[in-house]
DNA sequence: TCGTCTTTGCAACAAATGATTCAAATATGC
DNA sequence: GCATATTTGAATCATTTGTTGCAAAGACGA
């Protein structure tokens, strides 16, 4: 209906495109609105080719025109933002139809306030983490996702954070250790396991400095912790949302790399080497090429 | 920041407006996307205004540029990757600064798009995995965060669900009796973990049927799944965004959740009550007194 | 190894774009 | 009613766009 049938055409064809054009293709399959908003020119660029593979491309899934082919990915865009207002409103009540919608809306919306609620409580979030010698990272149940996610990027960034997982159910003896040196990431949401308020409160009083994300200033994390990220969970399905704490994890993430520096920038790509030499990735292309020119975005890192 | 405050701007000065500007404003305002997929002087035909008009109409809007102008429409509703190329130059050095900013309204921007992406996807990955006799849950690494919570939550609705984890080396052990009956979600970004690509690559072929959520229809995992739910993971942090593969995970699970009726309603009240049972959660009143009021939202379960 | 065929990208082209200029049309103040 | 200011649009200009032609580079079979 939207962009699907313009893409299948492209991946149906993917395979008996020139090396070149597939270039190309796999940057407008990831980039549809690109086509639409950008010139070719600026396209091409972007992609990494010259411009007139662009317009060859288009001309092998059988456009006559650029112009063509870009109409299709404009109309893709188009539709849903114009149609959807009229549409939406019906059929809310049919079971779960359009639920996915409404919780995109509700998960966006709550995303985009997450650091208007929380104002100055990510910086001093960082600068607390910054400052410790260990950093530990504990969630339960369904924050743990959450926690393992913070705690696996942490480990790219520095070797001091250590996730207080319960695998042989000997996880969280570590913080025994936690003291006023230290910092802790807790992650909790109501209804708050009994064990992740015993044991952040356990840490805390022995001085270890408290971050907490959770859903209320008044959560028994929060009224404990040094800063208080506040995430919402409202969530029009069953569930409570966790996107917005996950969403928090990963703003949190980003600003402590930000202010590392180029520090953090060598502890990085000394990950991903280790990472490449363990040949943990799989790669599209004969490893017989120039295997330089197949790291396309050198600056970007893997999560 | 996005298209609110422009608009703003524009009704804000609509008065001081000379008439001819005032019918392009007018339509400019009715059509926000023509402004960024039309060329101007399409544009100024289809409003019914010479060109200038147009051009004029940004300049009083305190746009050096018309270009300038349509860049402002064309960020509100496109993601992220294109009009952070700019900011991102200049953010890097910035050490952080405002980057939680810049990331909310990126991750925002992302999630809002992701069913315009995926149309039908959610649907038929909903029935893919509602008829697998068994749903086995993969992904590794950064993406282990995603699948973790997919199966957590997904415990909660049925009792069909394994998550392939390593612990102890043996998790994806399981995969070899995945059959026809059966489905796999399977979580994987670039760059793909190869244990991903070969474990899923060997379901496939045993004709178990996977629902793949990564980053590309060329992906690895799309070009042998069923169905793909593509997310965006442009991210003006370092780190590639894993918030939109996050939400959409969450919102399948809504949407098996609702599709569930009754029956999934049963099940989690059944949870619920099990959890409690074992004193699962923290509750804020004394012990004394009657615990079953301790359950404080009897419809809204916990995710 | 040579010759053929495909793939690739540079340079040049015409068309269209955004922007400028200026004169006509309209409104405004005295 | 006249002179001044403002508003408007046509004509024009310099860029940029999509497109074409052609030659170099590479792949492939004999």
């Amino acid at each position: 209906m939207t962009a699907a049938p313009l893409s299948d055409r492209i991946v149906r064809q993917f395979d008996s495109l020139t090396p070149q054009l597939r270039e190309a293709a796999r940057f407008v399959l990831d980039h549809p609105q690109d086509v639409a908003l950008l010139s070719m020119r600026e396209l091409a660029r972007r992609a990494g080719v010259p411009p007139v593979t662009m317009l060859r491309l288009a001309r092998q899934l059988d456009f006559p025109d650029y112009a063509a082919f870009r109409q299709v990915h404009a109309a893709a865009w188009r539709k849903p933002s114009g149609s959807d207002f009229a549409s939406r409103a019906e059929g809310l009540q049919k079971r779960g139809e359009r639920l996915p919608e409404r919780m995109e809306q509700a998960l966006a919306s709550q995303v985009s306030h997450l650091t208007a609620r929380n104002a100055d409580a990510f910086t001093t979030a960082a600068e607390t983490i910054e400052r410790a010698r260990r950093v530990y990272v504990l969630g339960f149940r369904s924050c743990f996702g959450v926690a393992f996610q913070f705690a696996y990027v942490y480990g790219l960034l520095r070797d001091n954070g250590l996730l207080l997982d319960g695998a042989g159910g000997t996880g969280t003896d570590a913080l025994r250790q936690a003291g006023p040196q230290d910092a802790l990431l807790a992650i909790s949401l109501e209804p708050y396991t009994r064990a992740a308020v015993e044991q952040t409160a356990f840490a805390v009083q022995r001085g270890t400095a408290m971050v907490a994300i959770t859903d209320s200033e008044l959560s028994p994390l929060a009224r404990q912790a040094k800063v208080s990220l506040i995430v919402p969970t409202e969530s029009p399905s069953f569930f409570h949302a966790l996107t917005p704490a996950f969403a928090t994890a990963e703003m949190l993430l980003g600003l402590l790399a930000a202010r590392g520096g180029a520090k953090v920038a060598d502890a990085i790509r000394n990950a991903e080497g280790q990472l490449a030499s363990f040949d943990t990735y799989w790669t599209d292309r004969p490893k017989s090429k120039t295997q330089v020119k197949s790291q396309p975005k050198p600056g970007k890192s893997r999560s």
